[in-house]
DNA sequence: TAGATTGTTAATCGATTAACAATC
DNA sequence: TAGATTGTTAATCGATTAACAATC
């Protein structure tokens, strides 16, 4: 399990593997050969093996993968047995579609705590996380030994609050802003989610497909 | 302009050239040099004028690059200047954030339908559109020449719904749900938004800092 | 045993980086 | 002209695909 050097490519295809295979399993699928899976997420046979073998030979010669025990080795190379605990900032649209949204606790997360500069909505509850005062993060997270923060203000104020988290101890950042986390704080961990960006490239897709017509 | 083979690699850096560069010409900066750029934007300035060259020379030798006349052809590349019509289909939490939060004219698209099925929400506003009942959604999209669709409908009715856009000739998606369009219809032009798959990559990341501490 | 399918090495392909002549 | 910096070719690096011996 610990091997080290796996590269970002093989990273990001975890998840989808980690689906399918859950998908499999519920239609009692008890096992696998790489071709099949490879077929099914349209990718190579080649590819499924060597990415599996990462980590470890979980196949069988002959027979093709367990289902279940893969699926369950990727949660463990995951890491979605922790409870991270994190912090939300910013519960606008998109920080209230995240908190209400998203089944942290399968995810490797536990999300203890929703904050907000706007007075007027502190108090309101969020799955039953009362809407925090900003004013108040920094003791919260030395309090509760937050790990996390999921980054959901408006650019201006991305700066300021990631510094605060940052001096308390917080690197690791789902980030749905536009501020350059990498750039002010290189060792910080740190997913963008650059919604705009993905819908330009969409656009261009979308042109491109006109182009050829 | 028309370069043809221009790779995915460069296309999806092509959104954060435009960030960059908009920034730059905020701060009322008139030109930058590759080595600049790549520094802002923490890459090599290689790749910078690898990637600027795919579309033609946009530089001069000796001088670097006009930040507002690179920012506009980028724009150009990306086809920013078109009005895609689109369609969201579910104005659950993660629905309503993007009808709300994204200023679909600046990235190419114009929101002109929300639609969803629950009938109590029926009628309700966002930002000056009415949500509208699902069973429009054919006779919408046909009436409006709608080409994209925004897909924030849960798991279960993405293929219904995927199903019943691409008869009506919508093959554009951004797709929010963990339903493989590409796996059923090849040829649709598909962006996907897994967040749960980030996040999942975030807990890696941070459960592979932990060990190596 | 024969058939299937892995684990793993080697070959290919693509993307990034380095180098430098062209030129503003 | 001298200095700066591009455009572009060549070298390197990494990721994907192909091939096949090992083995269940």
């Amino acid at each position: 399990m610990n091997k080290e050097n796996i590269s970002k490519s093989v990273i990001r295809r975890l998840p989808r593997y980690y689906r399918f295979l859950s998908e499999l399993e519920e239609n009692d699928t008890e096992r696998i050969s790489s071709g099949k899976l490879a077929q099914i997420m349209r990718t190579t046979a080649s590819q499924v093996r060597q990415d599996l073998n990462c980590f470890g030979g979980f196949g069988h010669q002959g027979y093709g993968y367990s289902v279940s025990k893969l699926k369950d080795e990727i949660a463990k190379i995951l890491g979605l047995d922790n409870k991270f605990k994190a912090v939300l900032i910013g519960s606008g649209h998109i920080g209230t579609a995240i908190a209400a949204h998203m089944e942290f606790k399968k995810l490797g997360f536990e999300l203890v705590g929703i904050f907000d500069n706007n007075q007027e909505i502190l108090g309101e509850k969020i799955n039953d996380l009362e809407i925090n005062d900003e004013k108040n993060l920094e003791s919260f997270c030395k309090d509760n030994n937050v790990e996390a923060a999921f980054l959901c203000v408006p650019k201006s104020a991305a700066a300021d609050i990631v510094g605060r988290l940052y001096n308390c101890g917080v690197k690791n950042f789902w980030n749905f802003t536009h501020y350059y986390i990498q750039g002010d704080y290189p060792d910080a961990t740190v997913e963008n989610v650059h919604l705009s960006d993905i819908l330009m490239t969409l656009c261009y897709s979308m042109n491109e497909a006109e182009e050829n017509k």
